[in-house]
Formats: structure tokens, sequence, C-alpha cells
RNA sequence: CGGGGCGUAGCGCAGCCUGGUAGCGCAUCUGGUUUGGGACCAGAGGGUCGGGGGUUCGAAUCCCUCCGCCCCGACCA
């Protein structure tokens, strides 16, 4: 890395001050970069715990909004929410033989209960699916039980070495959802039906393009019979896994001996899933929309999507903030998300960077200029442009205006996953693409473990899934099986060997 | 967990090599003038120099040892 411990050039006495308070450009270190804006934002902030965070309210605000979002669309799918508890019997965990191996080098335990040892030691959870298999067992009897659609809005911890905020962090905030079924069938409807809402919510919510598709073996969820993947392209051109989607099939029914009497009198073990995403969905906000002046808020995630700025002149408190204050009434009324940024201590130069630093999608300046031709001028966050509205019918045209920086945020997004979105047919190609910023390489894969590992090891790129759905690149049909006749009939970039899958690999978070 | 870098005021840094008891910019506070792209002047407050141990008459500075953070890899949402 360039050294730049002199990195802030006091010397220029040319330069105006904004430049301390500002954030590293993301072509200098799009690393540092986040890290800026996620303090410079008020998004979190580090506590004296490792790897732990303090979501701060702006950045917790985004997160409300997220669970509102996912919480009505689960609703509308007939789940239910609930909740168990943080701590699992360490006996629990361990009785689905791929799942401790995947999680117990990930576990926070507790052994000591105020002074006394515990005879048996708890574990902080990292994940569920023992806890509420276990409670599963004793809820499912008939199949009149099923199917069992229960959500949880909680916070799991795992012990990471390496943590960055909101991206990974020792302990961090979701919703897991675990579904028991009755048939095989059911249970892979319910998988596919959840990684389709979590697409649909990325998109229209956040603007931010996924591809969905099936995991690979080495990246499935541990004790998971299929697992399936939200992926999205950040900023510097790696893959951020958004949201995951398991078909557990019977491996925690078994475990933890889910059982029902069927239709057939016959006693039988459930078919489960589970899912979900996190607050790591802000890193991926930051880091999809994100520029050089700071974050870029999609307005339907947005805390505030409107900023109203009044201009002071003279004895502006009795002019212009009283028309400020009607402006934000009217806003308010046409159902939009405002601040009223009245403060006298800060000049509006200093409130128009510090909330383009924090994203807000438009800005709203209201001077005696403004108020003299009954209109007010409105700043778009995404591409800059200014312009004087009127201000009759102003709740209209500031509805509309926030549904096109929705979609022009989406549009933009999209537009550059597509351009770093690359096909390969050679395996030096692909070589020479993962070196810089690689975005994603979609090239044929003959599926073996072997072929996976070696790429991985020599350019570091890892599948990230197997797509699906979208025209072209469909290999998988719903089942997660290779389709016969819409795959690409090709060969693996690796091996050479004949290949039924085409991969999206790319170096990710 | 490997390789590298860094911990000095809220933030960004200088001081360390060549020990002598801490400084700059921004931020903060007070007063005034300002305010349509990060205002200006004057004054003020704020630091057990990451923790512990050692060397020394004396340690931010030298030595040991923990801890934390960042970057690059291996592992994971």
């Amino acid at each position: 890395m360039a050294e730049q411990g002199g990195g802030k050039e006091h010397k220029g006495g040319g330069k105006n001050q904004a430049m301390v308070t500002e954030i590293t450009p993301q072509s200098e270190d799009f690393s540092r970069w986040y890290l800026d804006v996620v303090r410079r934002a008020e998004l979190a902030d580090y506590t004296d715990v490792k790897g732990c965070m303090a979501i701060r309210p702006y950045g917790y605000a985004i997160w409300e909004l997220i669970q509102q979002g996912l919480d009505r669309r689960f609703k509308a799918t007939g789940h239910v929410n609930a909740y168990f508890p943080l701590f699992i019997p360490a006996s629990l965990l361990m009785k689905e033989k791929e799942h401790v191996e995947g999680f117990a080098p990930q576990v926070a335990w507790v052994t000591r209960g105020g002074d006394e040892e515990l005879a048996e030691p708890l574990i902080v959870r990292p994940t569920s699916e023992a806890m509420i298999g276990t409670m599963y067992a004793k809820w499912i009897k008939s199949w009149r039980d099923l199917p069992v659609l229960i959500n949880q809005w909680a916070n799991v911890v795992r012990w990471e070495k390496v943590t960055r905020p909101f991206l990974r962090t020792t302990e961090f905030l979701w919703q897991e959802g675990h579904t028991a079924h009755e048939t095989e069938a059911e249970a892979q409807e319910e998988t596919l039906m959840i990684l389709a809402l979590y697409k649909e919510f990325a998109e229209t919510e956040l603007a931010m393009p996924v591809v969905d598709g099936q995991k690979s073996e080495s990246e499935k969820f541990a004790g998971a019979s299929k697992t399936y993947s939200i992926e999205a392209l950040m900023g510097d051109g790696r893959a951020l896994q958004a949201g995951t989607s398991h078909n557990l099939g019977q491996n925690f029914a078994k475990a933890f001996e889910i059982q029902f009497q069927g239709r057939d009198k016959e006693l039988q073990h459930v078919w489960t899933t589970s899912w979900g995403v996190s607050t790591r969905l802000i890193g991926g906000l930051i880091m999809t929309h994100g520029d050089d002046s700071g974050l870029i808020l999609p307005p339907r995630i947005a805390p505030y999507q409107v900023v109203i700025i009044p201009i002071p002149r003279g004895n502006w408190q009795e002019t212009v903030l009283p028309k400020a204050r009607e402006l934000e009434a009217e806003l308010v009324k046409a159902g939009v998300r405002v601040k009223l940024d009245d403060r006298d201590a800060y000049t509006p130069g200093w409130k128009f960077a510090e909330w383009e630093l924090r994203g807000v999608p438009l800005r709203i300046e209201i001077g005696p200029k403004d108020i003299e031709k009954s209109a007010v001028m409105v700043a778009r966050r995404d591409n800059r442009e200014k312009a004087s509205l009127p201000m009759d019918g102003i709740g209209g045209s500031v509805v509309r205006l926030l549904d096109e920086i929705q979609q022009a945020l989406y549009d933009r997004a999209l537009k550059y996953r597509e351009a770093h979105t690359q096909r390969v047919s050679t395996y030096e190609e692909f070589q020479t693409v993962m070196e810089g910023r690689p975005g994603f390489v979609i090239a044929g894969w003959c599926g073996s473990a072997e072929c996976e590992a070696a790429i991985k090891a020599e350019t570091q790129a890892t599948v990230r899934n197997i797509p699906f759905g979208a025209e072209g690149v469909a290999l998988r049909g719903p089942q997660g099986d290779p389709e016969p006749g819409r795959g690409v009939a090709g060969t693996c970039i690796k091996c050479g060997g004949a290949s039924s899958l085409e991969a999206w690999f790319a170096k990710s978070y």
C-alpha cells in the first residue's frame, strides 16, 4: 500500500479546510474510503470490544427500514415472528455433525454463571438451527401442524478473527427464518420463494442488483442440503454475499428428531429450511452506491429522504423559517421522511456537504429568492442536478423525484455490474482478469471441488453461485439441478473437462 | 492464523533516530460579525503519549511483553 503516513498533506496553504473532514477517495483506497464513510456518516463506531461495533442512530434507522421492508414481506408470505434464547447448550449444537464442524471454530462459550462453573457449558448462538430444531421437535406431531413458518429477529455471535464494520463483525443483527414442511418439494419451494423475496427486496428497496443462484458444495451452509444466495457486486469489483437461503433437507430433522405422523399414518421426519440476511446489507448499500463525497442512499431506505436547508438572510428565523416549516409539513403530508436542518450554528454550505456525506437523496434549499418566486431549489444527491421547482404541488414533485432517483440508482448499479461482468473462455484470460478489479467472471466449470479449490488458490476467485432464472445464463432449473437443453455446453475453465455448469466467479468479501 | 504497517487531545498528525516531563491543524466551548457550496476575528478548555513490566537520576522517546486497529493472504453472513 502506498506510504501515506503523511497522507493528509498539511502543507497546502491554499487548500480550503474542507479537506480536513473529507474522506479518502475510493480510487486511492477503497477500503479506507468505506471505513471513513461508516464513521463520518455516523452509521457506526468502534467500541472497546474487539470486532463489535456500536450502531449509531443513523445507521440503526437504515436497519429499521430494512427490517420493516423484510418483515412486511415475510408476513405477507405467511411467516410469523418468534424469539428463541441467546444461549444454547453445547450438546445441542453437537447433534448435527457437519453443522458443528462448520461452526465450532467460531463459537463463543459461557462456562461460568456468577461465581459458579456451569455443569454444562452454553454457547452464544452463532445461528439458531439447533435451538429452534429442538423446539420444533416438541411442537410438531402431526402433518396438521405443518408447515411451521417462523422468523426471528436477533443478534448472533461468531468469533471472527478479521472484522470490518457491517460486513463482518463478531456480533451482528439479522433475521433468521426457520421453516418445517411436510414434503421435500414444499421445503424446496420455500427455499426458492425466500431467495426470490430477498432478490426482490434488494433490488426494489436497496436498488442493489443481485445474482441469485446456487452455492457450490464447498460454499454451502454447514449442514444444509442445498444453499442458495444472492450476490451483489461492490464498487471495488468484489462480490458480496447479501443473503442466503438453505434447503436443509432432513438433516436437522434427523439430528433433532423432528418427526410427525403423516397422512399415510407413517412417522416421518420433517423437511426444513433456514434463511437470513444481516446488517451486512448496510455495508452492501454503502459500497454499491457511495461515491467520493460519501454515502448515497436509495430513497426507499433513506432515514431522511429530503433535507430542507433554510438560507439565512437577515431575520431569517421570522421570514424563511416559517416557510421552511410549511414546506416540511407539506412533505410530511405527502408521506416523505423529511429533516429540517434549522441549526443556526452551521452555514448552508457546510450543511450541503454534511448531508451529501450522509447520503440524503434530495436536498431542498429555501431562501428569500425562492420565497419571492414561490419556489424552492431542489438538488439530487445521485447526479447532483439542481433545479427550481414551484412550491405549488411540491409534495407530488418530490415523491416523483424520489422514485426517479430510486430507479436511477438501480440502473446505474446494474450498468456497473454489467460493465464488470464478463465471460472468459481460457484460463489465462481468467487469471488476467482476476488481477485488479475483476467484477464477475462467468466461466464453465466441471463442478469438481478440485478445480474450484485450484482456481481459488491461484486467483483468489471463488464460485459465488451458479445462477438460474436469467435468460442465457440459466443452467439450473428451479430444483437446482442441471436443466437439460438450457445449459451452455462447454468446458471447464480449469481442467478443460466437459462442463454442464456455468458459474459466476469473483473475489469476495 | 501467517506476512506487513500503525497506536501521542474527539479526528488527522509532528515529536521518538540523538531520553530532560508534549505540540500543530481541524473539531469543541465563549463573545462578536456572518450565512445561496464546508465563514471570519478574538479568547478558552481538553492528553495517566494503548496497557503492564524493565533500563535510567529522569522514558512519548531505549528494551521486553501483552492488547487494539489497518492492509495483504488462509477461513466465514
